[in-house]
DNA sequence: CAGCATCCTGAGAGATACTG
DNA sequence: CAGTATCTCTCAGGATGCTG
């Protein structure tokens, strides 16, 4: 605050030190929260991850599954059997944050129809030739 | 429930319809939550904006903003002065987004450290010539 | 001051095929 | 069943330069 400014302090935000993109970094690729939800009921194998999850690919539900196993999010239990039968299940950590994704949901069901409507204005608004005002 | 499995009935989950995965695609961008925290404060200016966030670009700063006033997450007012003054501010739409975030900011915090102990140790596990057990 | 236009790079993600 | 191995492509995001 050594130069005097507008009177709002406007704080530094550091992508790195901020919490909440530390969570995004981890969460927010396309595949990561879907499976911390489809696990979230308990213990679930490989192939019933991949029918739960419409859309997923073999190569990226098993990607997602190995960053989410680093992050100590999910565990990976290889049953020595044959055929081969392995699960995956979620920590207690995974389990609080998907506790905490409730208010974001939450927000996004009350809102969601708003922002549509908002985005379909802006578009609006935007659209090659429009008279403004 | 048609077909008898082991019990857990893994409910499909698709990821067009899951209103988390609607949250994320509109936040984790890697600056719109940066932005949100920004301008939580109150109304704030282009430049300081510019300044507040480490490392945005310019760039950046104008896409991610315009994506926000698209969905309706901050207003855009802009005083016909000279020089130019663009102030952005949070709509309530927005400030409760910010609230539900803290949510996640908390996880974070919480178990920041045993997330960093546990990639630790699992890229310790899966280092070339790890010796195993 | 507050942008927009352009070029460029790389990580995330899809498609496909092979295996212990 | 539960993966691995490639190959490709898209697009978020960085760098830089120009303007009302």
């Amino acid at each position: 605050m050594s130069r005097g400014n507008t009177g709002v302090t406007s704080q530094v935000v550091n992508a790195h030190a901020c919490p909440v993109r530390e969570v995004l970094d981890r969460v927010a690729g396309k595949w990561s929260v879907l499976i911390l939800v489809a696990a979230a009921h308990g213990p679930i194998r490989f192939t019933e991850l991949e029918r739960s999850i419409e859309g997923i690919s073999r190569r990226m539900l098993t990607l997602t599954l190995r960053n989410l196993e680093r992050d100590g999010l999910v565990t990976r239990t290889v049953h020595a059997t044959v055929p081969p039968k392995v699960e995956y299940a979620l920590t207690p950590v995974a389990q609080e944050l998907h506790a905490s994704l409730l208010g974001l949901t939450d927000w996004a069901e009350r809102h969601r129809v708003t922002i549509a409507e908002s985005r379909a204005a802006y578009d609006a608004r935007h659209e090659p030739g429009h008279t403004d005002v």
